[in-house]
DNA sequence: TAGATTGTTAATCGATTAACAATC
DNA sequence: TAGATTGTTAATCGATTAACAATC
């Protein structure tokens, strides 16, 4: 967590992330009502967890039948702030930036990639999607012009505590990582870590660990 | 956690990742000892954190100077499991599948991509970097054939739960899941989530609750 | 009505932090 | 030597689970 900004605890927030994924798949399917010994089956949790988790919501389930799929959407939609569009902006135009750039999910989920930059001369120009690859003294001008609210990192490891501070300089509120690096950023700022490599270890970890017992 | 696979606590299992990250950063600059304050610093933790962390490794410090960087980077990687190469298959050969099949810090973690699979009939054929991609009747064989590990989920909600029982059936023993559903695995198979929408909502509602607050 | 399910309080469990003797 | 830093134990903090009265 970058900084305590909310006051729902981190690991109730990610749940609730995965609460509302869950959700939208159970509305696209018709079911209007699930119980918490439901929803804790699908998500592998207990039921305990689930009501202790909308406990934080501004919603009440009904005895003997549960939540109501529609109410309980919405209502994770805005406790999420998913209920605004965000503006978003990657920086590093490799592989990973690309696919992130023109990656459906995001679009879907209220999340607008309006920019996609790189330090590289020689990709800047290149056409990503319905975006062109900018120059990074191109950034501060469209983070303001567009309001952009979030910076995603997809750069090489050495360059990730640099370009966070050209993103934060720019004007961004918050930076989604996925530079396998810590990076240090200003009080005020929201940076959340997702790195793929360090899931990759700890799978590692876990096939190791799993192989020695037998 | 897919399964208890091993001792170290999940929390612990994800910082030693973190560490290993850094470690090799230091050893690049010519740093060889490092204090568990000074890692703190780099990695946002209290020093005690670190050294109770370390504690699970078979290495020992020594007052005044802290941790010797080699050894340290040594018994990581070896207790991640990171002195083996790892091989790994990736199903789903849309952008995000396409853009992990060739991203280099895999590989110089030895994580070896070595096919890459979709059930799109119109994609198969494909090339992506030196791999290309085949349909999914090919899956079982390759996983024999090379010993395969790890599969990597990367397709579309719908097809997770499917797709993550033809890489177990095929008999790969963990998987990095990166659709945003929760799938049900068989007993002695992991899973770890790489979940980047979810982490995208996790810093929406960061920077919602922040605005709040003003 | 009887049984299922919520909402909430209390109990348990586990993770982080503090403290400090040992030691370089 | 004096001061810094480890390794470990105990204390604190927070998250999860259990339990159960209220209620549909």
């Amino acid at each position: 967590m970058g900084q305590k900004a909310g006051s729902i605890p981190t690991p109730v927030v990610r749940r609730l992330a995965k609460y509302l994924m869950h959700i939208q798949g159970l509305r696209k399917a018709g079911v209007e009502w699930v119980s918490s010994q439901t929803l804790a089956e699908a998500l592998g949790l207990t039921s305990s967890t689930v009501r202790q988790d909308l406990s934080h919501l501004d919603i009440s389930g009904i005895s003997k039948r549960g939540y109501e799929t529609a109410t309980l959407e919405d209502v994770l939609q805005r406790e999420l702030g998913g209920d605004v569009v965000w503006k978003a902006v990657i920086v590093g135009a490799g592989n990973l930036g690309c696919a992130l750039a023109t990656h459906v999910p995001f679009a879907k989920q209220g999340f607008d990639i309006c920019g996609i930059f790189d330090a590289n001369t020689r990709v800047v120009g290149k056409k990503v999607g319905r975006l062109t690859v900018q120059g990074m003294e191109d950034l501060p001008a469209l983070v303001r012009k567009e309001a952009v609210d979030i910076g995603i990192l997809a750069v090489p490891v050495e360059a990730a505590q640099q370009v966070a501070e050209q993103l934060v300089e720019a004007g961004v509120a918050g930076l989604l990582n996925l530079a396998c690096a810590h990076i240090q950023v200003p009080e005020g700022v929201s940076v959340v870590d997702a790195h793929i490599l360090e899931n990759l270890q700890e799978l590692s970890y876990l096939l190791h660990a799993s192989r020695k017992k037998k």
